[in-house]
DNA sequence: CATGAATGAGGCTTCATTCAT
DNA sequence: AATGAATGAAGCCTCATTCAT
């Protein structure tokens, strides 16, 4: 009973389901749709999932590995400085704005954490990381005289609630103009006036 | 066919409604979860509701007169000071962090606008009221010599993020500490304390 | 628990099911429809009727009685010629077309005999009664000479058969028209060529 | 979404449905019931028929063309005889009485043609082929001497009044006992035997 | 008598999952 | 591995009937 770990439907499935699921939300979406969606034949969805329930489980948990390279990153610790700190933003950004899908389902079940538990757990452990490697960064800003005195804690919660209120209040805007406007108030929240 | 506006039984049925759907989102909520949860027997839901589409909508738009009146407030604009704007932020973060139920529904709607395309124009409309008000704020600001030089747009754009962040992002911290320590990244936002 | 006999209202009521049974048949039509046609309250249909089941069977067995006499004269037999019988095809055929609602129900019994069998059992009764008198008149009309050697029974047969159809079948044709086409018809059917 | 076309289990599924119709009415036939009656599970019903509705229209409407060629035979014009015109009439009321179950949801939807209106269409459109055919009969009847003089419309009229309303009125009775006796009040109607 | 809110049984339909091919 | 017909549980909604006002 062992599903297959990759192979081009899989992944053509994996992303119909993300997106669909994105989109309409969890019950709202069916099996049909997705396999619709995937080009593939409506078996053919059980063939690589066990049930909708880990399909949906999966979309969510599977790539926070990839994202987690991709926002933690430890140079910007090692070598700090305004720069370093505005690359580091305008990355955060630019990813919260463009994997649009993808941030949709984390929202979603962080909308409902008492439904999707076994998942939000894993989404809770992530959003841990990212707020400790934030507040490392105030700290280091901090010692190295580039950030104002603040509260890393805070700064770390109110970050990341700008990060996720971007994604979640702007879906419809251009997302260049976008990023440099809340650019701009994102490095506000670090306490650096431009 | 028309339904009663008002009554005790309504309002138990609109609650449980909206606590039910801000919890599992609206295909997981059954109108059965809603009757028992208002102590009210199955029919009776249909008794003041057409049916389960017009009860959401009514749960998430119902309430915005309300909230308008509460969260938008002239006079915060004809007697203006540090005073008045650190008061407005608190109100606001203090809603926005305190109507759990309310703000959930309408993160699931925002999440998925296309499937609620009619209930999210209404969003919209109040989102557009908000936000022209917080750039009367920056201006009104700015000519007083209260607040920094900004881009009134992006601090809009910028401060709604961030509160609609912050009741998505922290559900199960202790409220009055997470205000305090919000606030002060709020008031980041508007360039005080930079 | 006793319901009132005649009123206003209860007339109203019987028309507003009569005309409703007749056209959406018997469980499409509700009470709520019926209450609202007759510009009486949803609750007072109960005030004259037990249930749904017993008004539809009075609409159908009611009316009985007056087209029993309507339909069945003696005095066509009494006094026996060419004329009388033209007179009383006539009359048959009209009262066939022009009892829309009344005759559809009827029809939509006996095309559901099992389901409404009690309801069945006094259109038969009628039926019986009524193919009895044309066995008769034909009878009559033979002895008289003024009908051709026929078959009592299948004339009856035939007629009652021919009568049916007649309202079944043209529904929207005007009826003067139809009337006199189908009265040679109707004539024919006795053995009279014209 | 496309359904099979045919199958043993369509079928068996269309014979329950046309016979529960035939019955009880559309309203009081349940999905169920038809399942049970096909020996099939609940949900296979609807792996062949969008729902209920379709089909019902179907179990009307599909059977036309058989019928059509049954009942309309272009071989009784081009060699019209009495002969041929006996066999024609014994043909149709056979098939009217035989057919119990098709005629009767025919009947059903001719008395609500409202509710009905799209199928009602379908076997509008059948009736004017039928009667069209009969008058042509009659006319070929008259050129060839064989009929009398007679109006072909009227006949066609009362011809088809005819057949439905024995279907209609004798639900009960042996077929080939009345097969006879309304032959020859069918004969009558074309004007023969008088 | 008149009214209509309250109730819940019952029907249609959807859809996840199974399984034979 | 791939397919899709078969299944039936579960949800929304309708509506006859009751009953308190």
């Amino acid at each position: 009973m062992a599903k297959p770990r990759s192979s081009e439907k899989r992944n053509m499935i994996f992303q119909a389901g993300l997106r669909l699921f994105a989109q309409n939300g969890y019950s709202k979406t069916t099996i049909k749709d997705i396999s619709t969606e995937a080009n593939v034949s409506f078996g053919t969805v059980f063939t690589y999932f066990t049930n909708k329930e880990e399909l949906f489980h999966l979309c969510v948990t599977e790539p926070i590995d990839e994202f987690r390279n991709y926002l933690i990153e430890p140079e910007t610790l090692e070598n700090f400085n305004l720069g370093t700190l505005k690359e580091m933003v305008t990355k955060h950004l630019n990813f919260f704005l463009e994997k649009e899908d993808y941030l949709r389902v984390i929202q979603y079940v962080i909308g409902q954490p008492e439904r999707f538990s076994e998942t939000m757990e894993e989404l809770d452990q992530f959003s841990d990381e990212f707020m400790s490697f934030i507040q490392n960064v105030v700290q280091t800003g901090m010692e190295q005289g580039v950030l104002p005195e603040s509260n890393p804690e805070e700064v770390g919660y109110g970050y990341l609630a700008f990060l996720m209120g971007a994604r979640l209040t702007f879906t419809d805007y251009p997302g260049v103009q976008l990023t440099n406007a809340l650019g701009k108030q994102a490095y506000r929240l670090f306490g650096i006036g431009i």
